[in-house]
DNA sequence: CTAATATATGAACAGTCATTCATATGTTTG
DNA sequence: CAAACATATGAATGACTGTTCATATATTAG
């Protein structure tokens, strides 16, 4: 495995490039928590959530109807959204309204659907 | 499981924000699309990738020792980012260079950091 | 307090996916 | 043509993840 790669690195490796590049990436852990962000968006029952939320905000029930899904399916889905910062919660009485957490879920979502949309 | 969302359709949903909420929802397909398109970012080797691509042209042999990571692993990657029109390749002789489609990926990487960073 | 209701949670199952290994394809060099 | 090399691909495997079912928690009504 190791050797693969440096049997590969006396070969056809730009050098040069390899090493500005590495110096200009953003430490791992960032790149880490990028990728957990859009493993969040990457689902379409949560896009839909996300995109009933740019509307209005919503119960739990209102989701499930809304996307004809169980109770259960939305509650956990949204206990992902919520640790992921997305959605932000609002109890009153019995029932938890959802909205979003803030315009980047938005901008995000547009620029994505543009990407899309080509 | 139908009828529990009817059960519960009778009782606490808000059927005029349903309403009005499924009137602006996009199509199924158009969701289903873009959590395809999100699910391509949320991996961590995939994203890097894409970040040390910002910086330069790059060729499979490259990234992997960039990385770190297998020819063979690096090649299936790409094979997924190429198929969400994230990356393109440019063959020259043996070696095949890859770069960032467009500035869409460009913008949501970076949007995405922002959202991290907070 | 008890029943009803809205939401949350845990375990289990099925499907998905990233990596590895072996091998194939395509290109250049001698 | 044959050998070397860069990349691509197929199958197998282990890990992860979304849904379901059953049940728990929390709040309100009677």
């Amino acid at each position: 495995m190791d050797a693969d790669i440096e049997r590969c690195g006396f070969l056809c490796v730009h050098e040069d490039t390899v090493k500005q590049v590495l110096e200009q990436l953003p430490a791992d852990e960032k790149l880490y928590d990028l990728a957990e962000l859009f493993k969040v968006f990457g689902d379409s029952t949560r896009i839909k959530i996300l995109y009933a939320l740019f509307e209005a905000e919503l119960c739990v029930c209102d989701i499930a109807q809304l996307l004809g899904l169980t109770q259960s399916a939305v509650s956990h889905q949204l206990r992902v959204l919520k640790a992921g910062r997305l959605v932000r919660p609002r109890k009153d009485g019995k029932t938890v309204f959802y909205s979003l957490a803030d315009d980047h879920v938005r901008t995000l979502i547009a620029q994505g659907m543009e990407h899309v949309n080509e």
